[in-house]
RNA sequence: GCCGUCUUAGCUCAGUGGUAGAGCACUCGCUUCACACGCGAUAGGUCACAAGUUCAAAUCUUGUAGACGGCACCA
């Protein structure tokens, strides 16, 4: 068989994917051993709204490489799929969507009809994601797609909301919230971030100060108050200062004019107040700012709200200022209290702002009644669980567990309803009366009311509420008995439209009847979770916690937390900075494998600065594969895998060295798996490959290879066999292509637990992707051929540099003297071929002592001496100073080690092993100086 | 303000007590019959800085500088 000369990946992506996936090869389902452990992964489920960026790129790379190693391992493995609901996302979509096409808003055409649109759009343009993720490879189990909206999951939010307010986890209250004027909603503190104004303003503002009794004329006097959100002070129900303010005591009790308002407010003392900061005396705002809200409750303050659900002032704030926005509003007060002289100064000041998240507008602290958890026996279950079993365990450990605890520690309650109308609908209904009565239907509710008629809570669940359930939701749970859900079944919406675009190619492969009814069982608590750090907090702390609530186990023993992807300015990628990298164009342009590969080489959860070359290296790399691989089949007819080929007793050195890195390879590639260690194993793997196999291995063998040689050439392509195996997790594509050619594969070399897989058409049972891993054999590590292989090695570098350095032709062959100790001229003799053909020399002389006229160029390596006799080719100057660079840098190691030697301290406290050690290599560099110097002795 | 991370070859990054590494770029040489997305051979680093612990520090401790991240506060 031939192949074509470079990889090209296209075609591989195109041919394997849908096969893999119709036969079944990513359902557990494929596992028939029964005793086969299992192992779960659920996806980090991406928004509707998404398309892929680099950062899922990364986390689905490494999702895969653990899904696909633990199934070739013959775990039970299930990588579980899906979508979130996302929203704030989706109803801005919609509401974009409306807008422009209609020219309507959402109130036009009513809550139903927009929740029916938004279907629409979700069905429409939600699969962008997901059809990409069929691009990345990813091994995914689409029968078991989920969706945050789906009925069943649905149905678990519901019963979770219930049983938490029953048991008074979940309440409604009036507090200040995070509003959002844009998107009209509020926010929990994880959504909202902050913005640095460096061009910000402290306004001082003179209230007057009137007498004790209220209607009392005024003092003259007034108290100055400093603030940056002026508008706020037509909200003012107190000023505040500090009780042992001695400057301030005597105000205490008297009350102050409001400007621009006729209202009275009285002057308050309060610990809050810091004596010291700014004039010493705080407006107070119950109703637009948390801390003002505190002392307000303290004081018994009137709660003033002055602005409606769009930033804009209401009534209360007055006429002149009903209906003006927010900022407009706060240069009016400012020029109005100028124009009153009642404007002390402004100095500019730098603040930083709280923003919504997703739009950016500046979030308004507003007074509002809300749903919230009550967080205190969540964190418990949470903390319970680190500090007794250490769950989960986060790669990297550092810095994540100490924040996570630390959050943890600090948690305040978490506001759970949103002003939106995309989402989960809080199962909670009201009378006329305003009385509230929770329930999993409204016939519940309604029951409990005693059959009055009610009217649901028009808010809608935070994203994360539904997302928080997402580990064991997903395998089925509804809090309702036994889970109903049927896999591949499509969710339904409101008008009983087929929505979900899950389970719609029911592969052959499928038991029909088969349900997953026992997911739950089987695959909670799931092995790992793969995530960036920025959801650690708002999805993987809520999700630990209302696991282990709700079904008694952990969600996940180990969490990864990947690094960011940055651009190639150093800075995260972002639309607003244009600086992304597209994975689909990184796809294109160097193959899905290249990028995966490469994305796997970056340390565990370190950040790094995108750069293509990175990506380039292993595009190199997959040809490398392509090319060695072609090599072997240009040479294999009549030849089939063998794995017995690798038993045989008395194999050529190349062969028992490439056996044991083999082996010593495979088995380090596994551990460093185990930790999470992806860049090890990727960098162990990319230089077995390459420059064992390839650069060594190869060129060792080519001569028996090309010459016909079956023995050679069956153990080379069982050997290159293995190596495609172990690279297979990170390089899909690439390795199915090549293994599928390979003469001699078939399903028989599938691991014992995938042995007769139902296929869908002959011959298609056979993958790469069911073999087993290799898991090396320590048995098969063989030092002694390493070392004799490295002497060797040794030789055959010497000469070259020789070569090299004196500038000699390739065309031109030489002898190579080698002087030895017996055992290893042995070594030599037997790899005469193999060094000659390396070398590129015509000749070998293997004797204890080096016999060669004077014009010679001369090495040493640790096992030999060496010498190429080069009349008329010498150049004595260069070959002194070749000599000379060579003397200097083992004396330079010898001076070091000798210092260390005479260092009665190190000899003393240092172990006697690494002593030893360095003597031993003391007295081999002495041996080696010493025949350089008589080498250079005998040139003059 | 509190907590944390990073600083290693020109570039992008590995390396966590015992002789400083990779890829790319650079220099030199190769139309060697798998691969120029290649082969061979070199060169290149006071491991940010300072002090300490240790027989021994890129690695541990403390401090300094710079870059970045999280949290809190912000009248």
């Amino acid at each position: 068989m031939e192949l074509a000369k470079a990889y090209d990946p296209k075609s591989a992506e195109e041919d394997h994917y849908k096969r893999w996936e119709e036969s079944g090869f990513f359902r557990p389902e494929i596992n028939q051993d029964p005793n086969a452990k299992k192992y779960s992964i659920v996806i980090p489920p991406p928004n509707v709204t998404g398309s892929l960026h680099m950062g899922h790129a990364l986390q689905h790379t490494i999702m895969d490489v653990l899904t696909r190693w633990k199934r070739m391992q013959g775990f039970k493995t299930l990588w579980l799929p899906g979508t979130d609901h996302a929203g704030i996302s989706v109803q801005r979509k919609v509401v974009e969507q409306l807008r422009k096409d209609e020219n309507k808003s959402p109130l036009d055409i009513g809550r139903e009809e927009f929740i029916q649109r938004a279907w629409k759009w979700k069905e429409r343009y939600g699969n962008t994601i997901t059809e990409q993720m069929r691009r990345e490879g990813a091994s995914v189990d689409w029968t078991r797609h989920r969706f945050t909206m789906d009925e069943s999951l649905s149905l678990a939010v519901r019963n979770v909301f219930c049983t938490l307010y029953d048991e008074g986890w979940i309440y409604r209250g009036l507090r200040i919230v995070n509003w959002c004027p844009k998107d009209k909603t509020v926010l929990s503190d994880l959504e909202v971030k902050e913005e640095t104004k460096k061009d910000g303003k402290l306004y001082y503002l003179k209230y007057p100060v009137i007498g004790s009794v209220p209607g009392a004329v005024a003092t003259g006097e007034f108290l100055t108050v400093a603030t940056t959100r002026p508008e706020t002070m037509l909200g003012d129900t107190a000023v505040a200062v500090s009780p042992s303010d001695d400057r301030y005591k005597h105000l205490v009790g008297r009350t102050i004019a409001l400007p621009l308002t006729n209202r009275e407010i009285p002057i308050i003392a309060d610990e809050y107040v810091d004596a010291e900061f700014g004039t010493g005396a705080v407006k107070i705002t119950p109703a637009h700012d948390p801390n003002d809200y505190l002392i307000g409750q303290r004081h018994d303050l009137e709660q003033l709200l002055i602005m409606d659900d769009s930033g804009k002032m209401n009534a209360a704030a007055g006429e002149e200022f009903v209906g003006l926005d927010r900022f407009v509003a706060r240069a009016k007060v400012v020029e109005m209290f100028d124009e009153l002289g009642l404007l002390e100064k402004v100095d500019d000041y730098e603040i930083t702002l709280p923003v919504c998240e997703r739009c950016k507008t500046i979030v308004e602290p507003i007074l509002s009644e809300q749903w919230f958890v009550k967080m205190d026996e969540m964190r418990d279950i949470a903390l319970d669980l680190m500090k007794s079993e250490g769950v989960p365990h986060f790669s990297p450990q550092v810095p994540h567990e100490k924040v996570y605890t630390g959050w943890l520690e600090n948690l305040k309650d978490w506001t759970i309803s949103r002003q939106l109308w995309w989402g989960h609908q809080i199962p909670a209904w009201y009378d006329e009366d305003g009385n509230v009565f929770v329930g999993r239907t409204e016939a519940e509710a309604v029951e409990k009311a005693g059959g009055k008629t009610l009217k649901q809570d028009s808010d809608v669940l935070d994203t994360w509420f539904s997302s928080g359930l997402w580990a064991f939701s997903t395998f089925g749970w509804t809090g309702s008995g036994s889970p109903p859900y049927e896999g591949g079944v499509a969710a339904a919406s409101a008008d009983g439209v087929v929505l979900s675009g899950a389970g719609e190619k029911n592969p052959v492969a499928i038991a029909p009847g088969s349900d997953m009814s026992g997911d739950l069982e089987t695959f909670l608590p799931t092995d790992v979770l793969v995530t960036g750090r920025d959801i650690i907090f708002l999805w993987v702390s809520r999700m630990i916690m209302l696991t282990k609530k709700f079904t008694g186990q952990k969600s996940f023993e180990d969490v990864v937390i990947t690094g960011t992807v940055l651009g190639k300015d150093g800075k995260p990628m972002s639309k607003s900075r244009n600086n992304g990298v597209d994975p689909i164009e990184m796809f294109d342009k160097f193959g899905v494998d290249a990028t995966r590969i490469y994305l796997a080489s970056i340390a565990t959860g370190a950040d790094i600065k995108w750069n293509d070359i990175g990506v380039e290296t292993y595009r190199n790399f997959a040809n490398k594969i392509w090319n060695a691989t072609r090599f072997c089949l240009m040479n294999a007819e009549g030849i089939t895998v063998d794995h017995a080929s690798l038993m045989v007793d008395d194999m050529p050195l190349p062969d028992k060295w490439i056996i044991s890195r083999l082996n010593k390879t495979a088995i380090d590639v596994n551990k460093a798996l185990d930790k999470y260690e992806f860049h090890t194993s990727v960098s162990l793997l990319y230089h077995f490959f390459w420059d064992d196999f390839c650069d060594w291995y190869i060129e060792l063998k080519k001569d028996e290879i090309n010459g016909g040689d079956a023995a050679s050439t069956t153990r080379i392509i069982t050997i290159l066999e293995i190596a495609i195996r172990m690279l297979h997790p990170f390089m899909p594509y690439l390795t199915e292509d090549l293994w599928l050619k390979l003469p001699g594969t078939s399903s028989e070399l599938h691991h014992p637990a995938y042995k007769n897989p139902v296929a869908t058409a002959p011959g298609s049972d056979k993958t790469v992707m069911l073999t087993k891993f290799p898991p090396g054999d320590v048995a098969a590590i063989d030092e002694r051929a390493e070392r004799e292989m490295d002497a060797v090695i040794d030789v055959i570098k010497k000469v070259r540099n020789i070569r090299a350095e004196m500038n000699i032709s390739t065309a031109i062959k030489f002898t190579v003297h080698i002087a030895a100790d017996v055992g290893i001229q042995d070594v030599f003799r037997a790899n005469e071929a193999q060094i000659l053909k390396l070398a590129k020399a015509e000749a070998l002389v293997i004797a204890a002592e080096l016999d060669v006229p004077r014009a010679s160029a001369k090495a040493v390596t640790n096992d030999a001496r060496l010498a190429v006799p080069l009349e008329g080719l010498i150049d004595f100057d260069v070959e002194r100073t070749r000599l000379n660079n060579q003397i200097t840098k083992l004396t330079e190691e010898k001076t070091r080690l000798d210092g260390q030697l005479s260092n009665a301290n190190f000899v003393d406290r240092a172990p006697a092993e690494k002593v030893g050690e360095l003597r031993d290599r003391s007295v081999e560099l002495e041996g080696q100086i010493a025949t350089l110097n008589q080498n250079l002795t005998s040139l003059s």
